[in-house]
RNA sequence: GCCGCCGUUGCACAGCCCGGUAGUGCAACUGACUGUUAAUCAGUAGGUCAAAGGUUCGAGUCCUUUCGGCGGCGCCA
């Protein structure tokens, strides 16, 4: 008797052998002489029967969905089972009974939200939540590989890094915090010694936005690196994301599979991609967008007609000075363009943001001038332009819309266990 | 911030336009059924119709306000 996982069983490893699994009730169907037990475990469900002669047969008829158990049975092929495996039950041992599980097949999504520490159990949490693991290492993978150092930035923070107003505020024992919007400068600050650092953190931002892909927690994957330019960051965050596709594409067929998301799109996701200037945008959408001139930043429609155009990840750089951040760099001919891509994917827009960072301190100063920010807020950041300043880039990716788009999720809060959202946000 | 939609039993919904006894399915409970695929069949029980106010002989239904939820845009990753 071997303790083994359900999917071992799936896979046909254990036909006909006497095999024991540790899991909870996924469905039971009843009959007068028979017994139908779904298992699930970490791994997959399969269906165990109980005939009427069995020793487990009162075990089994207590069983409530959710319950726990050890069972063990001899595995066997049976084409009549879902998954065309099952267990001949021979032996229950309940865990923990259930009591009456709320969640059936009858089930809205506002339930499940106030649901959502059960639902994490369901096969399609189960799967993303999978997936998601399968990201972030792929995603360390391909950092350290290109000689990047992780990095634990703070999330308790003093100054701003975008726009105040979605900062959220917090009393930190006499004083008021902020929780961070972006690791960046923080990186920023730790390049000096390491160079080329990333890290992957929560970002929070106190934005009202009312959409399928927004949360006020996200997943950040920033790097930032010294000596570099707009050539070098493109390159690296196209390949960023397509070792990630490829990575994900291959250990994940079978998370892709029952959860009917169109792998063959991930699969396709390889270097290089197509970049476009904002120029070059705006002229694009003109026709379809009149109003649209050289200054407006792009909204979420235009994003989606270019992205439309594509059907896969592109870059769109250079964006007008005015609509960056102060941190950004301009082009010493043109100040009125900034040294800032950002990546797009269909349905979902922009993934990432990135650029090279004001490396003079003069301009730096200037910057934060013309966007109302008080330099001595920020004299640390200024100090990295002071001692031994270099030209250097980085970029953020939001790991939650990178989910949405690989997996056709139907909005964020299905790529991150515990979505927090203006309105949600227990458990 | 602006705009739209929704709130009826544990869950999913109908009833609202056109006011007149609160309905169905799932789950629960009782029973039937040898292979089911979140089975099927018979039965039982379950309701402050989000809240407050108004109109009316009479409000789940019409009006007003509030609360809660979802989404679109804006903002962003």
């Amino acid at each position: 008797m071997a303790l083994v996982k359900i999917s071992q069983i799936l896979e046909g490893k254990c036909t006909e052998q006497k095999v024991t699994v540790r899991g909870w009730v996924y469905r039971k169907r009843e009959g007068k002489a028979l017994i139908f037990l779904v298992i699930r475990d970490s791994t997959g469900v399969i269906q165990s029967t109980i005939k009427k002669d069995s020793p487990c047969w009162n075990d089994a008829q207590k069983l409530t969905i959710e319950s726990s158990l050890i069972l063990t049975g001899t595995a066997r092929e049976d084409t009549r089972a879902p998954g065309g495996f099952e267990i001949g039950a021979e032996a229950i041992e309940t865990v923990g009974l259930a009591e009456n599980f709320p969640i059936s097949k009858d089930k809205s999504e506002e339930f499940i939200r106030d649901m959502r520490h059960l639902w994490l159990r369901s096969r399609k949490m189960n799967l993303v939540m999978k997936v998601r693991a399968e990201v972030l290492e792929a995603a360390r993978e391909y950092f350290k590989k290109q000689t990047f150092t992780e990095v634990s930035p703070p999330m308790f923070i003093s100054a701003a890094v975008e726009g105040g107003s979605t900062l959220f505020a917090l009393k930190y024992f006499e004083q008021e915090l902020y929780l961070t919007q972006s690791s960046q400068l923080y990186l920023e600050i730790l390049m000096y010694s390491l160079e080329n650092v990333y890290c992957i953190a929560p970002s929070f931002r106190a934005e009202k936005s009312r959409t399928i892909r927004h949360l006020t927690e996200y997943w950040h994957m920033e790097g930032e690196w010294a000596f570099a330019d707009m050539n070098d960051l493109m390159a690296f965050e196209e390949g960023l994301m397509a070792h990630i596709c490829q990575t994900v594409a291959a250990k994940c067929e079978k998370e892709f599979k029952e959860l009917g998301a169109d792998i063959e799109k991930v699969k396709a996701v390889k270097t290089p991609f197509p970049r476009i200037t904002y120029k070059e945008a705006i002229q694009r959408l003109k026709p379809k967008n009149p109003a649209l001139d050289w200054g407006a930043d792009l909204g979420y429609e235009d994003e989606k007609v270019l992205a439309e155009d594509f059907g896969k990840p592109f870059f769109v750089y250079d964006y007008p000075t005015a609509i960056k951040a102060f941190y950004c760099k301009t082009y010493k001919d043109h100040p009125e363009v900034a040294m800032s891509v950002d990546m797009m994917v269909p349905r979902i827009g922009e993934i990432s943001t990135g650029g090279a960072r004001e490396d003079n301190k003069d301009l730096l100063i200037q910057r934060m001038k013309e966007q109302g920010l008080k330099p001595e807020d920020y004299e640390w950041y200024l100090d990295l332009r002071r001692y031994g300043t270099v030209p250097h880039v980085g970029f953020g990716m939001g790991l939650e819309r990178l989910l949405v788009w690989m997996l056709d999720l139907e909005n964020i809060i299905d790529a991150i266990p515990f979505p927090r959202t203006t309105r949600r946000f227990y458990p």
